[in-house]
Formats: structure tokens, C-alpha cells, sequence
RNA sequence: GGGUUGGUAGCUCAGUCGGUAGAGCAGCGGCCUUUUAAGCCGUUGGUCCGGGGUUCGAGUCCCCGCCAACCCA
């Protein structure tokens, strides 16, 4: 933002920076280190007990000869309560003059006050940071969507509710590598340029490499190279990093979202199921405490409750189209396919083949209805080209989609292995444009991949159904925009 | 890309039929030494998102644009 935005407000505090300044007073000290956090001098209560903390001025109640202030850190809040006999006419005079955000160091003495609140009875304090500009309204918190997701930090220090749900995100990434670690999985990073997307059907990024003289993508799925790491003998290993997809943003959508893939030499889909199942429950239950997960609105009211208990429903795809599109669907003609999907509601594009016409029942008529944990296995071979086909119903391949909160959470493989095979499904992939294929990770199949199970979960789209969240923009710390 | 809603003080929001721009919080000044959305008294603060148009007169009506949220594609 611009120097030459300003108002009076900020004008106000640049002239008590100033005030500051020309009494010998160091608006900006460079180190303050607390005893404890206003949590822990909370926790540990003893009257009088000397204490020193740190945080953010977030209120403040002038009594004259005497005042109180809250001072915020990350763990929480903490009452400060000054008396103009303690500090001195000119140590209060300053103290009076602090602003709501400032930053104070605060050393005193623990006490209770009448109304029985835990407090710090200052004895002395420096300022750590002047705030120049003034917090969002302490009541009703920030609440301009553009400013939350623009200015994040005043989102952060205003919503508590909104810090308490990145705060349980990260909870959620590092119990998810907890479980992975717990079962051998090997962390790895890899490329996010990449020279052909691959792994996925989408748009990618575009950039270009100064020095290589080349263009590079940005990586749209973390498969092909996770993969390669199975080849050269790395037989559990997973990535949690951000994919990059040039299309539309949405409620679900983010250009930039968090993907985990992993996967598992000498396992199929199923050891997949059962990773997914046990690996959401483990997170669900070390940070939320509980396998029930409540929606709610803006009132409160539930809205939708989400029972993870395993075990969880397990249906084959044609078996849930058949339940919804009629138990005839796939003895009827094309033609006919086109006409009821039509009539039951779904958007079918002239172009569409014949499978994409059912899977877009299942996509608009039957995903968003699966709340609870449902795995739909057995897709179409013709949506899946990097999946092995099941040997019971060669038509289909050895996969799943774990559906939770109507949405797709994680799909999983048994991964396609026979670099023959490869090579014939992803020169035919679904879906129009040819993209290039990837030569270098079809050799690395000719050398040798182990039989692998494989997984992939949206982060983004997991915390949104943990922590209740209905646009993905509310897990995401700075969601795309628009820029100014 | 289409539709709907919104953009007014630092923040949360009112603003009637087109007729001088409002409140609460925050700020500033005063009173008050256990308050907690502290209280009481006084008070400052506006490019009404931007640009055109209609009109004697536009925050308000019309057109174009920008940004956001939601819905649809």
C-alpha cells in the first residue's frame, strides 16, 4: 500500500511514534524475551508469582488512576492491569497512550481480579512494535471478504475462530505425516517445473526458463515423478506440495491447491482403501478428538453431520449409477443413456462419448448426495488411463474414489505397471487434446516398476470437510485474487 | 463466460420519495484505582469504488468500467 495513503487515524499514531521517540522511548525494541506464554502464565497460576509476556494490545479499559489491557499472544489472551502509583505519572502517561495492535512486553506480578479473572499487575513494560495503523472493530471482527483474504493478518488477529482453523490445518498436514512416517513412507520432494504436465487431465501454467532457453509447466499432478521413485527402489514414498491448475476458480477451487499423493510397492487399490480410511480417522482423531464431524451455519444450527466410523461403505461405480440413473442404465442404448441423463438433470455435452454421459450422472447426481465416507470402486477404464484393469470386469479398473461431504476427497489405483499398456492408454486418454507424452517416464516403466497401490488426497478439500468450511478459500491462507 | 447481490468514516453498518452525510466501535479531550463489548460527558473524522449521463439538485435514477461474494456454465 502506498505511503500517501493515510488518514487522520494513522497520522495520529505517526505523531505518538514521534512523541515516543523524543522521550528517549524505542517504538521497535529489537528483544523481549518473555517467561511464558499468556497461556502457560494462565496455566500455571500462583498469586503473585512473577511473570513476563509478550502479545498484541487487544483492548483496553481506562479507569482513570488505573487501567486494564489485553494483550494477545498466539496461545491467547492475558489481563493487564496498571496503576498509575506503580508505574510513575510518566511511565502511566505512556502506558495510557498505547494503541489497540501495538506490541508490549509486560513483567508483573500474577493476581485474580474481583470479577475473578487471572491477571498480570504491571510492574513494568516496554514497547515492542507501535502499530501505525489501526485493527479492525473488536466486536464484530473484520468481516469485508476482500480485506480477509487480501490483508489475511487482519483477518488472523480479529476472527479468532479463522486462526483456530489454520492453526488445526496444520494440525491435520502434520498428523497426516505422522501416519505416513508411522508406516515407512518416505517423505520426497519433486519437480514443480516440470517440461511435460503429466499425471493428470488438466490446464497447466506456462513459464519460461531464462537460462535453459526453454518453457517450463508447472506441475498439475505429483504422479508421474512419485512413480519414478518406485522404480529406482523407494517402496513407500509420498509428496505433499501444491499443484497448479490454470482453470476455474470456485467454492472448491483454487489455481494453486495442496495435493498428497502416495504410494505403496506391493500393494493395490485396496491396501490404498484401507490407508485412506485409517489415515483420515488417525487425523480426524488426534486433532479434532472425535470421528463426527458437525457443519454448521452462521447461527450455529448443524447443518450436516459427517460420520467417519469405519468401515466405510464400499460400492461399485456401476452399482451406484444403477441405483440412481435406473438398474437397467447399462443395458439401454447410448442414445437412450443420453436422453435420461437429460431427464434426470444432468448437463450433457453434444460432444460427450458415451461414458463421459455417466459419468456426469455421477458426477452432478450422485457425488455431491455422498456425505458420509463412501468409496466407489471399479470406475470406467476409459476415465482412469494410469489404473490396472480389473481382472473380474475388464470394462473397469482397479480403483476408487473416496467420496466425503459430496465431494471427491482421494482417488486411488492399483497403478498401471506394463509400460506396453501405458503407453497405449495414454496415447488414447479421455478427454480431447492429446497431450505429450511423457517419453522419460515410460522408459523408467520399461526398467522395471514393482506392482503399486497409489493414492491422492486434496488437502484443501480434507480440511474444508474436518474443520467445516464451505468455501476452500477458508482453508487457504492467501486464496487467489484478483490483483488490485 | 452468464446471472444475482454488494462496495458509504479506520472497522461494523443505516441512509425513506432525488433535497445540507448518520449511528456504534475505534480515535481525541475530560471524570473514574478490580474493569472486561467497562461506564458517563464532550468531540474529530467522508474522493459515498471509478468514469460518464439525466436533473435546478444524485450516496439514491440511467449507462460503462473495476473489485468481491454467491449461483450457473
Amino acid at each position: 500500500m502506498a505511503m500517501e495513503d493515510s488518514n487522520s487515524l494513522i497520522e495520529q499514531r505517526r505523531a505518538k511514534l514521534a512523541a515516543l521517540r523524543a522521550r528517549g522511548i524505542d517504538p521497535f525494541r529489537n528483544k523481549f524475551t518473555p517467561t511464558e506464554t499468556c497461556a502457560e502464565a494462565r496455566t500455571h497460576y500462583a498469586e503473585g508469582r512473577e511473570v513476563a509476556v509478550a502479545g498484541r494490545i487487544t483492548a483496553h479499559r481506562d479507569m482513570g488512576k488505573s487501567m486494564f489491557l489485553d494483550v494477545r499472544d498466539q496461545t491467547g489472551r492475558l489481563q493487564v492491569y496498571a496503576q498509575k502509583n506503580v508505574l510513575g505519572d510518566e511511565l502511566f502517561d505512556v502506558f495510557r497512550h498505547l494503541d489497540l495492535g501495538d506490541f508490549i512486553g509486560a513483567k508483573g506480578t500474577l493476581f485474580t481480579t474481583r470479577t475473578g479473572e487471572i491477571s498480570i499487575k504491571l510492574t513494568s513494560f516496554v514497547i515492542l512494535a507501535k502499530a501505525l495503523r489501526p485493527p479492525p472493530e473488536k466486536w464484530h471482527g473484520l468481516a469485508d471478504t476482500e480485506i480477509r483474504y487480501r490483508q489475511r493478518y487482519l483477518d488472523l488477529m480479529s476472527n479468532p475462530e479463522v486462526k483456530e482453523v489454520f492453526l488445526k490445518r496444520s494440525r491435520i498436514i502434520t498428523e497426516i505425516r505422522n501416519f505416513l512416517a508411522a508406516r515407512g513412507f518416505v517423505e520426497v520432494e519433486t519437480p514443480m517445473m516440470q517440461a511435460i504436465p503429466g499425471g493428470a487431465a488438466a490446464k497447466p501454467f506456462k513459464t519460461h526458463h531464462n537460462a535453459l532457453g526453454c518453457d517450463f509447466y508447472l506441475r498439475i499432478a505429483l504422479e508421474l515423478y512419485l512413480k519414478r521413485l518406485l522404480v529406482g527402489g523407494i517402496d513407500r514414498v509420498f509428496e505433499i506440495g501444491r499443484n497448479f491448475r490454470n482453470e476455474g476458480l470456485s467454492r472448491k477451487h483454487n489455481p494453486e491447491f495442496t495435493m498428497l499423493e502416495a504410494y505403496q510397492a506391493y500393494g493395490d487399490y485396496e491396501t490404498m482403501m484401507e490407508l485412506v480410511q485409517s489415515m483420515i480417522c488417525h487425523v480426524a482423531q488426534q486433532v479434532l478428538g472425535t470421528l463426527r464431524i458437525e457443519h454448521k451455519d452462521a447461527a450455529g444450527n448443524v447443518t450436516r453431520t459427517i460420520d467417519l466410523t469405519p468401515p466405510w461403505r464400499r460400492i461399485k461405480y456401476k452399482d451406484i449409477v444403477r441405483e440412481r440413473a435406473g438398474a437397467d442404465w447399462f443395458e439401454i442404448s447410448p442414445e437412450q443413456r443420453r436422453e435420461r441423463a437429460v431427464a434426470l438433470g444432468a448437463e450433457i455435452a453434444k460432444e460427450y462419448e458415451d461414458f463421459e454421459v455417466t459419468q456426469a450422472v455421477f458426477e452432478k447426481l450422485i457425488e455431491p448426495t455422498l456425505i458420509h465416507p463412501t468409496f466407489v470402486t471399479h470406475a470406467p477404464k476409459e476415465l482412469i488411463p494410469l489404473a490396472k484393469l480389473s481382472p473380474e470386469d475388464p470394462s473397469t479398473v482397479e480403483v476408487f474414489e473416496c467420496c466425503i461431504n459430496g465431494q471427491e476427497i482421494a482417488p486411488a489405483y492399483t497403478e498401471q505397471n506394463d509400460p506396453i499398456e501405458q503407453r497405449e492408454r495414454l496415447e488414447h486418454q479421455a478427454g480431447g487434446e492429446q497431450q505429450k507424452l511423457d517419453e522419460d517416464f515410460l522408459i523408467a516403466l520399461e526398467h522395471g516398476m514393482p506392482p503399486a497401490g497409489g493414492m491422492g488426497m486434496g488437502i484443501d478439500r480434507l480440511c474444508m470437510m474436518l474443520l467445516g468450511q464451505e468455501s476452500i478459500r477458508d482453508v487457504i491462507l492467501f486464496p487467489q485474487l484478483k490483483p488490485k
